[in-house]
DNA sequence: ATGAAAGCGCTAACAA
DNA sequence: TTGTTAGCGCTTTCAT
């Protein structure tokens, strides 16, 4: 019951090509033809079928947001930034969450090879050797949102998760703090790495100590902030001030030093990063970094579509992600 | 560069046909034949080409979900829910969000009339007459999220909000309250009228005064959160608890009353639903009502899967899903 | 300015 | 068990 061309060829009294062509806007319609095969579309209802044009064009108009086997109340908002742009430039957006069903290296396999997508954004919190293998592999554009800077061929949006560290840090230190702790998040999470050297650059640039028992590694849970906030505490040497490398942890600091009868940040300081939702509701409000998430998802669409765009091959690019301190009641 | 059928049967020697029945796993091929194409197709990394696939069959693994103009922490966990169900039907999730650019009434048509996907799952807040008009065109099989109960023509996903409230009204009757205050959600917003109706009936039914004063409107905003409680607080005859129709306006309640030094929940009660993330960790922390968000991804996926699937109409089915009271500290 | 016709990659009906 | 062929809806080249 769903109308073609063929149909508004007929009752317009021309052939499909013309009605092709008057669709697309094709200037060498003339404009009373055009005018009558726009009337009876309408009057069908009609709407073009996009597999079919994406078919006969040998190019979709879809794109695949990849993600990876983790939630994260971020997603949200990347997922849009992305639907968003990528429908302004009339591209639709594709969801793929890998899960223990579906590997990202099966994903990448399966949804960059099947022509069903013209281009794909990736979230990848690591690039192993297995992902850049399979990568290498795959024909059709795609831009990672990730955090690894030592990749140069591939595009890429990252969060400046190291200057946001570095800013955070010196602020801590500008406060006049000097017993500095880090609790940094998983090693094979790049995020957490740039963290982290983000931290111990902006101490030693401002001849901070840096003590080894101050440095402990947690795995961005809140349970890991918990456990790593009791390590410091517990230590002859106290640090002055807790730099959790995310909000979850920080509020895993905050259990631990609210139980023992301390108090923010008059005993000690806590600060952690990403801003989630409930931070500013903490008691004391917690200050942190703030990701703008969205322009993630923007600029990753962005790089994209353009890559898409071209004929020649758009050169690999990355984008750094600002991210803004909060100062909120924390330290 | 990407290989087709085509390549294969000739480096097969066999017709294309034989191709495509071999990977289909069609019973009439010799096993031999078909483990030479499955060789070659090996060799040359194909990838059928899923556009062309649905193309000629007429109908799409491509499901829509789209999503109303607003953000809302729970999102991922449907776009999860309704991506990983939908995959293991080997299904694919496109996810639209409707916007400034892009009303709800536009993606429906659009979407759902251009072949693109083979069926779709709507999130609507609130079934307007325009929205209803606009389904009733479409011809592929769809799925709405909504707690409109008011309809019969759809098939239907939705919260239990009826019944939790009300759940949660009795439990505070069984506590001994009996001053029990209501702050209500948007008017237009159907899980918001459930919600207040379960209120209202678990009152009644349990011969507890309503008095109208103690039912005051929100939207759902911390701020509406915050005016309703000064309102309820300046009451001569002041409730012993509010129950607010959503955690957001609850943590309006938590700061008027922590402003004015009264203590939660021994001066005054207070409970919310949803549990957001952050209602865990208030202080004290939140009774609410636990919505199970990714049942509602996974049943609507699962309701749109058998009408897909399903030659014959499949009835329209309404599914509500349960939720779940929370008991912490703050009533 | 318009039409005829080929063809995109694949499936399925029909033939052999 | 395999091959031949039509055709899905659309775009595009080549004629006219």
């Amino acid at each position: 019951m769903v109308s073609t061309i063929k149909e508004i060829a007929r009752l317009a009294n021309v052939s499909i090509a013309t009605v092709s062509r008057a669709l697309s806007g094709s200037p060498k319609v003339k404009e009373e033809t055009r005018q009558l095969i726009l009337k009876i579309a309408k009057e069908l209802n009609y709407n073009p079928n996009l597999l079919a044009r994406n078919f006969v064009k040998g190019k979709s108009n879809l794109i695949a947001l990849i993600l990876p086997d983790i939630t994260d109340e971020f997603f949200s908002e990347i997922i849009r930034g992305v639907d968003d742009t990528a429908f302004l430039s009339g591209y639709y957006t594709m969801v793929i969450s890998s899960h223990k069903n579906r590997s990202l290296v099966e994903s990448i396999h399966t949804i960059m090879g099947a022509g069903l997508v013209g281009g794909a954004i990736l979230l990848i919190p690591f690039l192993s050797k297995e992902i850049k293998e399979a990568l290498n592999h795959e024909r059709i554009p795609f831009v990672i949102i990730s955090s690894d800077n030592s990749q140069n061929s591939y595009s890429m949006v990252s969060i400046d998760n190291y200057g946001a560290a570095y800013s955070m840090t010196e602020y801590l230190i500008k406060k006049g703090y000097t017993k500095i702790a880090h609790i940094s998040g998983p090693a094979d999470n790049n995020d957490a790495i740039s963290r982290k050297q983000g931290y111990i650059d902006a101490c030693k640039d401002n001849q901070i100590k840096l003590k080894k028992n101050w440095l402990v590694d947690g795995n961005f849970t809140m349970e890991s902030g918990n456990s790593a906030c009791k390590v410091l505490l517990d230590l002859k040497e106290k640090p002055e001030v807790i730099f959790a490398a995310n909000d979850m942890m920080a509020l895993g600091c905050y259990e631990v030093i609210q139980e023992r009868g301390l108090k923010i940040p008059k005993d000690i300081g806590v600060t952690g990063f990403d801003d989630i939702l409930l931070s500013k509701y903490l008691n004391p409000p917690l200050t942190t970094v703030k990701v703008h998430i969205n322009e993630l998802g923007i600029t990753a669409a962005e790089l994209l579509l353009n890559k898409m765009g071209s004929q020649s091959y758009a050169a690999n690019r990355k984008v750094k992600v600002s991210a803004e301190l909060i100062v909120r009641k924390s330290c």
